[in-house]
RNA sequence: CGGGGUGUAGUAUACCGGUAGUACGCCUGCUUUGGGAGCAGGUAGACCGAGUUCGAUUCUCGGCACCCCGACCA
């Protein structure tokens, strides 16, 4: 992609009205753009980012076995009168010009558990697993730090249905593994919280928490076992005994909720009449479970977490291009060629062929953007007869040949 | 929803009760090209409404928007 014809704009400027780090990064390197107050767009460089993130998501929960299918955001009201969510204060309600009433969707149990209602009949269908990427909305009563907290995002809803608790249970921790692969693959650090039920069910549900100072939860971790539990349910103290090893202390961080992960038991069925026969013929209720994660979110954790005083720095999966090709002054020729063969070795690279732009700019916008990699064609370089190539996270950087930088960025 | 703060060109900002200034951007021309280039010329602005005043971008009130703290957070 030439950067000539690619929508990258910076902005010189931080912007004044906004203290929450990643959305100030995310703001100046032009990746979204603020509509109103927790309403924004995501400009190319961002779609690209999120893209990365929504592939990542796919490959693991495909790989769980659960199938992609898209739900409507636009919800008529009966649906949520059957479960009694119409009153639900995050609702946003319309009215169409026939007096129709609708809800924006928070989340689907409304709308999936009808669908499988008509195809759902024998213990033989089940277990089912079904995910969508999709906008969520939220009357949010105030939505804060740019993409961690808004009115409208994008989310990845999976809902399971199960023959009993128990099935329910296996694939509720397989789920965990695949969200845990995800945030890997993508460069987050995420730990795996006990929540509140939230009223669904007494048990505890399990949150995937970034620790960073920016997030709105109060995690409670123990610095030598796996016990982490959210403010809202623990009893732990800050400093105390961890309650789960008695040996390690109890540290106090705060956390960005990028996923969570519920089971919801007959709720949702229920309310919907969702049941099965069993070997026996009798008719059972569907166990159901929901999991929830953000993609637009997790691109606010990445850039809360990935960035330095130049730029961001983007992790290799979540990057919006694998290489940044910078041409500088008597660099072209050079330049044609890594792109060509970056491009025929489908290596995704973002060749900053502009003219009449220094080098300072270009170098400068190359940092802010954070792509993994940077490689420099210039005069220098073509002296050598190699190019030069950095890499963004560490800064390393060397004068290489064609085929070790092809080797490099793979 | 309670409390606080802020609204000036595309962006970041300054001054001021008396026709709004700077920097960057953008446009034209020339010179530049390894860390947001130089010179010259040009372009573009007071959130909305009411009040006070001879005169309001400035003061007062109301509205709206945005940010922050809190409450809330299937």
């Amino acid at each position: 992609m030439k950067q000539s014809q690619f929508f990258v704009k910076t902005l010189k400027e931080w912007p004044s009205d906004e203290e929450n780090a990643s959305t100030r990064y995310l703001l100046r390197a032009g990746f979204i753009d603020k509509n109103s107050s927790g309403v924004y767009s995501f400009l190319p460089m961002g779609l690209r980012v999120l893209e990365k993130i929504n592939k990542v998501i796919r490959e693991e929960m495909n790989a769980l076995g659960a199938s992609e299918l898209l739900m409507p955001a636009l919800i008529s009201k009966k649906y949520w009168r059957a479960t009694d969510r119409w009153d639900t204060e995050v609702l946003y309600k319309v009215k169409d010009s026939s007096g129709q009433e609708y809800g924006l969707a928070f989340t689907h149990e409304e709308v999936l558990t009808p669908i499988l209602k008509k195809f759902i009949s024998s213990f033989r269908d089940l277990p089912v697993s079904f995910y969508q990427i999709q906008t969520k909305f939220r009357d949010e009563p105030r939505a804060r730090a740019g993409l961690l907290r808004t009115k409208e995002f994008v989310m990845k809803d999976l809902y399971s249905f199960h023959i009993d608790e128990k099935d329910l249970d296996l694939f509720y921790w397989k789920t965990a593994d695949a969200y845990k692969n995800i945030f890997k693959r993508l460069g987050l650090e995420a730990m795996v919280v006990e929540a509140g039920g939230g009223g669904f069910t007494k048990e505890y549900t399990h949150e995937f928490q970034v620790l960073t100072e920016a997030g709105e939860d109060e995690i409670f971790y123990c610095e030598s076992c796996d016990f982490a539990q959210n403010k809202e349910i623990t009893q732990a103290k800050e400093g105390g005994k961890c309650p789960k090893c008695s040996k390690g202390k109890i540290k106090k961080e705060n956390g960005i909720e990028v996923g969570n992960i519920f089971k919801l038991g007959t709720r949702f069925s229920d309310a919907a009449g969702l049941a099965y026969k069993d070997k026996k013929g009798q008719t059972k209720p569907v166990v159901m479970g929901s999991y929830g994660m953000g993609p637009s979110r997790i691109m606010g954790a990445l850039a809360e977490t990935n960035r330095n005083e130049k730029g961001l720095i983007w992790p290799k999966e979540s990057s919006p291009f694998r290489v940044h090709l910078v041409e500088l002054e008597g660099g072209h020729s050079q330049a044609v060629e890594v792109y060509e063969t970056l491009n025929e070795a489908g290596i995704e690279v973002l060749y900053d062929d502009r003219e009449n732009v220094s080098a300072g700019e270009k170098l400068t916008d190359a940092d802010l953007l954070g792509i993994v990699w940077r490689a420099v064609a210039s005069s220098r370089t073509l002296a050598e007869n190699k190019i030069e190539l950095k890499a963004r996270n560490n800064g390393e950087s060397s004068m290489v040949g064609l085929e070790t930088l092809l080797k490099h960025v793979k």
